[in-house]
DNA sequence: TAAACGTGGCG
DNA sequence: TCGCCAAGTTT
């Protein structure tokens, strides 16, 4: 058989997408390295997250903390307030971790080897491997998606994800290089993500056409097979938006752990098959005519929106007024932002 | 091992 | 509207 890793990265010479994070493979060639802070910034943020929504919060997350140091001293709410948007908040929470103990227990220089990293928090093995191969150019073996997926049809493996996970792996294995092994852990998952598509498969311009063993079968487009999935439930709830007469807004700080953890939201009932009403405090509440509808991974959320006005003495029982210069609706996770959408036309400013 | 954990785009 | 999917990790 033909050196396959050797094709892949003559095509990805000439096919590398460009990232603002990544350095091109000529660069690469002339011993240039990507800064490890980066590519640990980017694989985390990457992690089940399109590199198309991910572009903006990494120039932004560069822009106001440059160094891993920066980032440490950060404040918690700060950081949560710029990932809100980009969805799995522990993601967040285990930056800010990993970031404090990158400084405290390795004098902010990010380890090298895959099994210190695999040590920090929110890295697991995919992402130990990443930053490994790309920052360091280790020959370790990275199984993301796109992997998993590039396997499957390259050795033809029907056996169903994620119980073949670890035959994939080994696959994988078998094929990393040791020379160039940055460039090959990219130039694979840009093969899945380019050619090599979940949908309709380009395999007539895929550098591993004539290796492809699911092409030749004439399978490709049904690999990987995956278990069925149970269909999401609909879960309801309700929430409450007050807005002071000096413009403030009622809202809390969710706990760290849990859906939403550390983000900001409006105080509400518990979400479930018929949630118990939780005013905030005693007022005249109004109920919305339209509800907030979301989806999250594994359910849909139907969120009954009541809103009051009120003076400036209230003492909620949950919660804070955030004065109308201090709250950032962008600092919202996506579910409440919906709230505060709806919402802020009946409570806008007079 | 399985479930929890966001969001936006696509067919 | 709906299910699938995206450079996974944690519990």
């Amino acid at each position: 058989m033909r050196d396959l890793s050797a094709e892949l990265l003559a095509w990805y010479d000439t096919h590398a997408r460009e990232m603002p994070w990544r350095v091109a493979p000529a660069d690469r060639k002339a011993g240039v390295l990507p800064d490890p802070y980066a590519v640990w910034m980017s694989e985390v943020m990457l992690q089940q997250t399109t590199v198309a929504a991910v572009r903006d919060y990494h120039r932004k997350f560069m822009t106001v903390w440059p160094t891993v140091r920066d980032l440490a001293a950060a404040d918690d709410a700060d950081v949560m307030a710029a990932w809100a948007g980009l969805g799995y908040y522990a993601r967040a929470r285990n930056l800010l971790k990993c970031a404090r103990a990158v400084v405290a227990d390795y004098d902010g220089v990010f380890p090298d080897t895959y099994a210190e990293l695999l040590k920090l928090p929110g890295i697991g093995p995919y992402t130990a491997a990443a930053v490994a191969a790309i920052a360091f150019d280790r020959p370790e073996t990275v199984v993301d998606g796109n992997v998993e997926r590039v396997m499957a049809r390259l050795y033809d493996i029907h056996a169903p994800l994620p119980g073949s996970k670890a035959e994939l792996t080994a696959r994988a294995a078998e094929l990393t290089p040791q020379t160039r092994p940055g460039d090959y852990a990219q130039a694979v998952m840009d093969l899945g993500a380019t050619i090599c598509t979940p949908r309709s498969p380009a395999c007539g311009i895929c550098p591993w056409r004539d290796d492809c063993a699911a092409r030749i079968a004439g399978t490709a487009a049904e690999l990987p097979k995956k278990t069925p999935k149970k269909k999401t439930p609909t879960r309801f709830g309700i929430v409450y938006v007050a807005r002071r007469t000096d413009g403030a807004w009622l809202l809390e700080t969710r706990p760290e752990t849990g859906l939403l953890g550390g983000m900001l939201g409006w105080p509400g009932s518990e979400w479930g098959d018929n949630p118990e009403p939780q005013p905030p405090f005693a007022a005249d509440w109004r109920e919305l005519t339209e509800e907030a509808r979301h989806t999250f991974t594994h359910f849909h959320l139907r969120l009954k929106i009541m809103v009051a006005r009120t003076g400036p003495a209230t003492q909620p029982l949950r919660g804070e007024f955030l004065s109308q210069a201090k709250f950032n609706p962008t600092a919202l996770p996506t579910a409440m932002r919906k709230v505060f959408d709806l919402a802020s036309v009946t409570l806008r400013d007079d």
